[in-house]
RNA sequence: CGGGCUGUAGCGCAGCCUGGUAGCGCGCUUGCUUGGGGUGCAAGAGGUCCCGGGUUCGAAUCCCGGCAGCCCGACCA
């Protein structure tokens, strides 16, 4: 290939950021067929990595995973009336099974409250059961009008979480605590930095009483959501009869949360990071944290440079790039559009002076240091990286983000801000809690992204629609 | 469901307007060469030109009808 099919960002982000996640020879993560994805190794490597950061984190709070259908029947979902009214237009549904129409058909699940509400019924009688803390890895089948590789896709992973309590106080407590985790591994391990904060009432999940959302900004400034927690409040408890008895020897309903973040973040790490030479992976996510690629010409060369890379990937625990026939060059490229962080070289002329080539990824800066070195100065290369693409993207975030005071400055900020021509905002702005403003922002195909838990800017102030005050801005942006 | 675009080798595309032997780049195979940022050369393999019909001596090309995919919008993790 002549040139990298990755050009200009501002040339079209999304036909820039399916570039890098599709482009034939570059990171190969994933294909989409019919609006479903195939995730290929080099994509599934990295939401094993994203499993098992959270699924740590899951059991440290005291969680534990269970498996429940794929199949669920339909009359579940129809028990709880604002769940339904709120997923029929997007559930798949099973009529025939078995070369006959079925009586009662099944919904392909598109999240598992209602199933899970089902079982709790019947595992719950005291308070003493409770509470029930349980997670789920699964795949789930929403059937959008639109696909977006990673972002929306019809079938996809995620995890579940679905707990019950006692009380409403514990079920709020479990609600933010995994709103937290999200956040943590968002940031500390994605590098991705987010905003944490509650979903306006009419955005909020279908059912629950409040939901919670992680809002990340990509590169165009679009705002994209990287997880949600809700509380659910009695509302399943009820619908599903989950009644205990409680300490007091009265009956009353359990409360209960839900939580999930989805493959959707891969997606959000590939729109924070990369760029237009290919994919960006912070270390803390990448399969592969370094590759040594060693530089030969004559056989003996090739045997002393061989043996030294052969020890120091040992010592590194890095990737040797063996491969015959391939030259230097087209081997850091191979490396660098797949994101591989650090790429050392290795040449007769290091093996004679007892130094190595380290070239980091996010920044492009070359370094020759000595071999003795190399594991420290890697850690610390690594360290250094997933530090400075954490800031730089929060700083991204900054530059992006704009205080309205007015309905008509937030309908300029963001009327001509389209997917395409990139410039997206996060405005922020005082707004009050009501379905009828979020319908007022959603004229600028924009919308209330969350009201942040905790208020970086001004506190209270006047509802730009209402004139009513409210306790601080919400986060109003256009969204994936 | 609206609007736009595209279906030609594994991938990306040219050819179509103006009908006349199926092409290019990348990738792949073999050999030599090369190697500090996509080595170079040579020889190869690889096709239902989306499908159906029509016009014509002759259709990838023109006409009609299908189908599929992509992008944009409405819906959403």
């Amino acid at each position: 290939m002549a040139e990298s099919p990755i050009t200009a960002r501002d040339k079209d982000f999304a036909t820039w950021y399916q570039d890098v996640v599709l482009q034939g020879d570059m990171a190969e993560p994933a294909e989409i067929v019919k609006g479903c994805m195939v995730i290929k190794p080099n994509g599934y490597a990295v939401w094993e990595i994203l499993q098992r950061e959270l699924d740590t984190r899951f059991k440290a709070t005291g969680h534990q995973n269970i498996y429940l259908p794929l199949l669920i029947p339909q009359s579940f979902l129809k028990k709880e009336a604002e769940h339904i009214e709120g997923f029929a237009p997007e559930l798949a549904v099973v009529t025939i099974a078995g070369g006959k129409e079925l009586e009662e058909p099944y919904v392909i699940r598109p999240t598992s409250e209602t199933i899970v509400g089902h079982f709790f019924a019947k595992w719950v009688q005291s308070y003493r059961d409770l509470p029930l803390l349980y997670n789920q890895w699964a795949n789930v089948i929403r059937w959008e009008l639109r696909t977006r590789m990673f972002l929306r896709t019809t079938e996809f992973l995620w995890q579940e979480g679905h707990t019950a309590h006692a009380t409403h106080e514990e079920a709020i407590e479990e609600t933010l605590r995994m709103l937290d985790v999200y956040a943590e591994v968002a940031e500390d391990v994605m590098a991705m930095p987010v905003i944490k904060g509650a979903k306006s009432r009419a955005e909020k999940f279908a059912g629950a009483l409040r939901s919670f959302s992680i809002e990340a900004m990509m590169q165009n400034g679009y705002a994209l959501q990287a997880g949600t927690s809700h509380d659910l409040a009695q509302n399943f408890g009820k619908a599903f009869d989950v009644q205990f008895q409680t300490k007091e020897g009265k009956l009353d309903y359990v409360w209960q949360t839900s939580w999930g973040v989805s493959t959707r973040l891969i997606g959000g790490l590939i729109m924070t990071h990369s760029d237009d030479k290919g994919l960006v992976l912070p270390p803390k996510v990448a399969p592969v944290k370094a590759v040594i690629v060693p530089i030969f010409r004559k056989e003996e060369e090739r045997s002393a440079v061989m043996e030294v890379a052969t020890k120091l990937a040992r010592e590194l625990g890095a990737h040797v790039d063996t491969r015959e026939g391939q030259s230097p060059g087209a081997k850091f490229f191979h490396w660098e559009r797949r994101g591989i962080p650090v790429v050392f070289e290795l040449g007769p002329r290091d093996v004679a002076s007892g130094n190595i080539v380290l070239k980091r990824r996010d920044t492009g800066s070359k370094e020759v240091i000595p071999q003795t070195e190399a594991a420290a100065k890697l850690a610390h290369t690594l360290e250094a990286m997933q530090k400075h693409l954490f800031e730089t993207a929060k700083q991204r975030r900054a530059d992006n983000t704009i205080l309205a005071n007015s309905i008509e400055e937030v309908e300029s900020i963001l009327r001509d801000v389209t997917a395409e021509k990139g410039g997206g905002k996060f405005v922020m702005a005082h707004l009050k809690d009501d379905p009828a403003n979020d319908a007022r922002i959603k004229e600028f195909k924009a919308s209330v992204r969350n009201i942040p838990s905790v208020d970086e800017f001004d506190g209270p102030g006047k509802c730009i629609l209402t004139g009513e005050t409210v306790d601080r801005r919400v986060v109003i942006a256009k969204s994936y």
